[in-house]
RNA sequence: CGGGGAGUAGCGCAGUCUGGUAGCGCACUACACUGGGGGUGUAGGGGUCGCAGGUUCAAAUCCUGUCUCUCCGACCA
């Protein structure tokens, strides 16, 4: 992509309004614009990036077993009566009418929904077990949005549902979305620690938050130092029992500040790490609190009538953008992880009135994105010390400077923005290195 | 929801107390210079001062109402 003809509106000074650094390099980088409190447009770049996490988090639903559905955003009241959440919910949900006076409502999660669509169809438990899952957007209507996207009132999540006969088979299902939660969060480039969680309006009785760590993250965290040791990328055959992965990722002490007791904690002060960490995914088996309300059933092997046994596993896909900018970014911007960031390299022509120079990179340009490599070339008319300014607020990956200084040499400059170590190259090896 | 703060050009702000032709920096347009870390100059364009009432010869400024945004706190993917 040139720059040119990118929209790409980077502001140099930083919005009054934001106060975190995700915040304000999302607002500088022209990634978002807000629309109003809590609610965001996303621009070409930031939308790149929500896409690219939103597929990650695909990759490993779908590899998990579970199966994806795309729910609507707006859901008639009735469900939400039938469960007891319709008045339990308060005013983070938001009513609305339609012209007919029918009550519906912009659904800030899809329980009821899910279990009124399995309802209908499942019968037996030769059906299950079944998990599906949803990337959609949410909104709840926060008394205080805040932080950009972290915390805003509409807001892309993923959610899933799972569907088991048993209790015992319901663990599996967590079990699963479990595993499934930290290969995702490491494919992100994040660290996440699974923490015993409240399940707060959900319900339920087994939970687990996933805590992203972040230096500038909104709550304390403390956890033992073991989960330095342990390997997220766990890999499992189809059908492998995962309990022993699970019961090694939640025997180790992990606790948010509201939880944790200082005196009373079990890791001795040597062995314990305290950090700052973001909220980024909630698991939760909860049984039968919606499949009995909402006559979810199947019939046993023995002929009897039973409510399933459920479970929601949610990712906060818009929130992880904010997420991953607050674990990843220094004084100069963003610095993405390969894995998420909208371009790999940043091709700059530090020189674009010079034919040779100008010349030069579009070779590169070309070169490197027929080798599938995605670019945004700086080809504008403007100063360099600009361009690596704003490369360095975008933080792709790589930036490639190419100038007549270095070409007369036969270099050209590759610079890595997260160590900051900078290579000169002939054009050869710069390609041979980006595209390695 | 409790307590603060703010709405003036795309962004950041001054002007409001003490009413009298709406300003500054950045960004933008044109031209020239410059050219490896947000460069320089000259000349420009852009604002019903959040909205609605009121007071006044005259309102960004005073009064009343209203909307929005935002910060701290309590709550959440």
């Amino acid at each position: 992509m040139r720059s040119s003809r990118y929209f790409l509106p980077t502001l140099k000074e930083t919005p009054a309004d934001a106060q975190i650094a995700s915040h304000r390099l999302m607002l500088r980088a022209g990634m978002i614009r807000q629309g109003a409190a809590g609610i965001y447009s996303w621009l070409p770049m930031g939308l790149k990036v929500l896409r690219k996490i939103e597929q990650i988090v695909r990759e490993e639903q779908d590899a998990a077993g579970a199966q994806e559905v795309l729910m609507p955003t707006i859901q008639a009241a009735d469900l939400w009566v039938e469960s007891g959440r319709y008045d339990d919910y308060g005013d983070e949900m938001l009513r609305i009418e339609d012209r007919h006076g029918r009550k519906m409502l912009y659904g800030p999660t899809n329980e009821e929904m899910i279990t009124d669509i399995f309802r209908k169809e499942i019968k037996s438990y030769r059906d299950l077990p079944k998990n599906l899952y949803h990337i959609q957007w949410k909104f709840r209507d926060e008394r205080r949005p805040r932080f950009g996207v972290m915390r805003g009132r509409e807001f892309l999540m993923k959610d899933a549902y799972s569907f088991d006969l048993t209790a015992e088979d319901g663990q599996k299902s967590y079990n699963a979305m479990f595993v499934a939660y930290l290969r995702t969060f490491a494919r992100l480039g994040l660290k996440a620690i699974p923490m015993r969680a409240d399940t707060g309006p959900i319900g339920g009785d087994l939970s687990h938050e996933f805590i992203v760590l972040a230096e500038t993250g909104e709550s304390e965290v403390f956890f033992d130092k073991a989960f330095d040791g342990l390997d997220p990328m766990v890999e499992a055959a189809a059908g492998a029992d995962l309990q022993p992965i699970v019961d090694e990722w939640t025997s180790h002490y992990a606790a948010t500040d509201e939880i944790h007791d200082a005196d009373n904690c079990p890791v001795d002060a040597g062995n314990l790490i305290t950090g700052r960490g973001i909220e980024v995914g909630h698991i939760f088996f909860f049984g039968e609190k919606y499949s009995k309300p909402m006559n979810a059933t199947v019939q046993g092997p023995d002929g009897d009538t039973v409510p399933v046994q459920m479970g929601s596993y949610g990712v906060g896909v818009s929130r992880l953008v904010g997420a991953i900018i607050e674990a990843c970014h220094d004084e100069n911007g963003i610095v993405w992880p390969e894995a998420v960031a909208p371009f790999k390299v940043g091709l700059m022509n530090l020189r674009a009135k010079d034919e040779e120079c100008t010349a030069a990179c579009d070779k590169l340009y070309q070169q490197l994105t027929a080798a599938g490599i995605e670019v945004l070339y700086d080809d504008t008319d403007t100063g360099a010390g600009a361009k690596f300014a704003n490369m360095d607020l975008i933080g792709l990956p790589y930036q490639l400077a190419v100038g007549p200084r270095g070409l007369k040499n036969g270099v050209v400059e590759v610079k890595d923005r997260k160590s900051g170590e900078k290579l000169e190259l002939t054009p050869e090896e710069a390609i041979a290195k980006l595209t390695a």
